[in-house]
DNA sequence: GGGACATTTCGGCCCGCACCGAAGGGTGAA
DNA sequence: TTCACCCTTCGGTGCGGGCCGAAATGTCCC
């Protein structure tokens, strides 16, 4: 032990000693890291429950193999399982987690934009509307924050939002319960980059709140095996009538013919 | 087509034609994944440049296999790099890159706080005060915030806070400025939330700002091979001047013996 | 009870890649 | 020019882990 020890220490131990390091951040990238897992997170990303063997299938993995990776992830905590019968459920483990896929969502999205892909058909009704865990994005969800703010309801900037006297009195005419999510007078939101959009859209306690209005009201519909959630014609005509903006019901026929 | 290939169609061939899907988002994963990049990003994420050799170091790797790493995460964006004569300096290519590991960071921490580890001596000064990319963070950083909030200069809750009028007028007094960051009247900040602590403190533009200000002013200085920070003298003094909090200037007596 | 189905465990194959030693540009100092 | 140093590229080794087939467990339904 010289004096050179203290800076050719070898850096993996030091690394184990210490607290929230490189490597427990390695362990949650190398689970992310791998194609069939990142697809079965991404079709969790829309915050619904699914099967093993429906994730399998989202992985293009047969089911043994899906098993041991949801094994891997249950164990790190990453997602949670419910026993239903002969059915196991899986969902994200926390919005936390689905906070952290998202921002790796934005990076991924910053490399393969540039490379264009073609856009299928899926891309289409993905850009036009979907769920972002517990919120609205996509054009839809960029739409409803441009409303919100043209109409005074929110204040919002790269970073955060925040909920205005009015847009509070907008929401309670809605019928969306804030004193169950916002704090006193003050209601802050998170912001979220939309991805296909390049524009901030609401998320956060707010946002979960009028996406799940949406769905309660009939709205909107989610989309089979997709994160893409489809407008309905009241939708269409209940977003116009609250919001002033004009998107039309999404035709479902390509789909339903498919 | 028929109907069963709508259902049955493989799904990565889809994920391929799909927008930022789980595959390119499991090239970030697989880049993070590894243990050696891994420290190298955490080494980065103070916000400093730092040669080939000192990630090298950090990760506990021979400097050619650090070389393959570096341009790795170079080609996928992840990093940055400027030459300078014979020397290379790596920086994180983006607060967005910074952002997706502070949340992963935060992931990882959930996992592991549980199985206790013995907090080591850098565990300490990392936990007392340490920057997290660009803004505060540890006991300093949440002490700050906390001052803050009582003082009325922001309000915050667990997704956002904003600066209030008084807290304009409290970092114009200080010299920060807030033209430069912030937009109109309110000016939003981005929460973070501390990892030892569990805790909120002020990220984003105004925390930032608030940092670069500790710097400037001598009140903080960085500690060596380690995202820690030092509180000076004066810096104890400042802080308890303009903020009222308490903390005593950082003993780097242990440090300097080593 | 028997058969269909969902899910898991086990065993073995094999590809990818992290690692290092050796060697080759490039830059700075003597 | 020569040496020292930083960083890179190349070649070969070894291990981890993702994959599937086969088979076991458990659940639902007839």
């Amino acid at each position: 032990m010289n004096v050179i020890i203290a800076k050719t220490l070898p850096p993996k131990a030091a690394a184990a000693k210490a607290l929230p390091s490189g490597v427990s951040m390695a362990e949650i990238g190398a689970l992310v890291g791998d194609p069939a897992r990142a697809n079965m997170l991404t079709a969790l990303m829309n915050g619904e429950s699914l099967t093993a063997s429906d994730l399998a299938w989202h992985a293009g993995v047969t089911p043994q193999t899906a098993s041991g990776h949801l094994a891997r992830m249950t164990e790190a905590e990453l997602i949670k399982v419910t026993a239903q019968g002969r059915h196991r459920y899986y969902k994200l483990a926390s919005p936390r987690v689905a906070q952290m896929l998202e921002s790796i969502f934005l990076v991924a999205s910053d490399q393969t934009m540039p490379r264009r892909r073609i856009p299928s058909y899926v891309d289409t009704v993905m850009r036009d509307a979907r769920t972002c865990y517990d919120h609205l994005a996509g054009r839809l969800g960029v739409a409803v924050a441009d409303a919100l703010v043209q109409r005074r309801c929110v204040e919002l900037d790269d970073e955060a939002a925040v909920l205005t006297r009015r847009g509070h009195r907008f929401f309670e005419g809605l019928g969306v319960d804030l004193e169950a999510i916002g704090r006193k007078r003050r209601c802050f939101c998170r912001v979220c980059v939309d991805l296909t959009e390049r524009r901030p859209h609401l998320a956060g306690a707010v946002g979960a709140a009028f996406c799940t209005h949406c769905f309660e009201a009939g709205w909107i519909e989610r989309v089979k095996d997709s994160r893409g959630v489809a407008v309905t014609r009241r939708g269409s005509a209940g977003l116009m009538e609250v919001l002033g903006i004009d998107i039309p019901a999404t035709d479902l026929r390509r789909r339903v013919a498919a």
